[in-house]
DNA sequence: GCACTATAACTGTATATACAACCTTATACA
DNA sequence: TGTATAAGGTTGTATATACAGTTATAGTGC
């Protein structure tokens, strides 16, 4: 790394490091301003604002007069913002890996030249992957991909870039649809997501278009025991009552 | 309201309020470290912490050796508007009506304690309601209240308002927190909702925050056969790939 | 055994001070 | 005129200190 970082994004580091590596577990207690100051060999202001950050951030519960804890990690997708699944998972500090299931042509059905407002492709490309976490299979993602648009995406390495990362980099999403239910998962689904029987699931439709056009449709399914939505944000405009 | 507010917290209030108001405009510089130290009286350093935080929640930029200033607002997508249940079935058409099944005060766990950020209150308030469209019940809100902030909660007809109407007609929502998941309801949310046995549920849980306290937690449950969220809008920055 | 009390540890906040790095502007000099 | 320098304002970081409030624990007195 780059020296020259400040001592308190030092401490940072350190503490997330630990986090990261299982050294510090969900639960644990994390060394107290007092004793980071003389580990350290730093003020307690600064070992305050390093404790105070990662608690923002979501990472440390802090309660008065006890100390600072390690917070249980919840995977969670930001809701609204498009985001690489990949990078979540790596975010967090944990194991991405994906499996394709399916990838090539299908013939454009009525439903989906609908979905797609295709005019009159005979064929849409298609990719079924699916996404996991530690080995653990967490999102089921189903995708459609105008041919016109992404010619080549049938020719793109999957195990190393996101269908998502890959049409974002040619086609900035101008505009974004999404549709989130609670679903039974197919006996198809539960397999590949390696599910039990009787498990909702939470299913994120999204369309994206680029100038006027739909680039893709995709069907992102989440095991409901291993996954939920999450947003925070301040309104702009307090809305209707 | 209640002060005892922390300075730090008083001087961001009141740079987002000016923000909210349209008095600083985006773009527009926000009054430097040492004006804030001067006008409110304060240190350095804790005008220092009021606009560090009020940057790190995206509200600010700092440029070094420059000055402050109001970011560009973010827009939101509507998925998850603060909307009235009542309103949203009544645009539609139909006839909106509501069955409170509890109402009173409960004693608040350390659960309870931690997710409204109470300090010492005993108490908060609660009430079930399921909310009906035409007869049929399509929401079940469970919440749970700051007795604090909203002392008067229980004295309301909430046949006539919803909770979520009077919460924020009372006390504005600075800031909302999220989360959606799909769940298999429990045979009372069953019961309570007339729906049938394996079929899951969307949950939204969410948290509203006016002036840095929590206000209200509610988890909105919504049969999957009769609710989806959705929504659309035009991303301004497109995010990470 | 029980209730109360002191104590120590911990977080939360606030101040005064200091120095570094950066940027803009004004001034002095060639 | 053009360039270098100085000055002053701004953010960024770091320290030492202080006091308040909370919590757990050990000890005391009954």
């Amino acid at each position: 790394m780059i020296e020259a970082q400040p001592l308190y994004a030092r401490v940072k580091d350190h503490i997330l490091a630990q986090i990261r590596s299982g050294a510090l577990a969900a639960g644990a207690r994390v060394p107290s301003e007092n004793e980071l100051t003389a580990s350290f060999g730093i003020s307690r202001m600064t070992a305050n604002r390093a404790l105070r950050e990662l608690t923002s951030d979501g990472f440390l519960a802090r309660v008065p007069g006890v100390g600072t804890f390690v917070k249980e990690a919840t995977p969670r997708s930001s809701l609204l913002e498009l985001r690489n699944i990949a990078e979540e998972i790596t975010q967090r500090g944990h194991r991405y890996s994906a499996r394709i299931e399916a990838m090539g042509e299908v013939a454009a059905t009525p439903a989906l030249t609908e979905e797609l407002e295709l005019r009159s492709q005979p064929k849409v490309f298609h990719i079924t992957i699916v996404h996991e976490e530690n080995g653990s299979p967490v999102q089921l993602e189903e995708r459609f991909v105008n041919p016109t648009l992404a010619p080549l995406f049938l020719d793109q390495d999957f195990s190393t870039i996101t269908p998502t990362a890959y049409l974002l980099s040619l086609l900035p999403a101008d505009e974004l649809e999404h549709t989130v239910e609670a679903i039974m998962p197919t006996s198809t689904q539960q397999r590949q997501l390696r599910m039990g029987a009787h498990e909702p699931c939470l299913s994120l439709h999204r369309r994206s278009w680029s100038k006027g056009q739909v680039v893709t449709s995709a069907t992102l399914i989440y095991p409901a025991s291993r996954y939920a939505l999450y947003s925070r944000y301040t309104p702009q405009h307090s809305s209707n009552a």
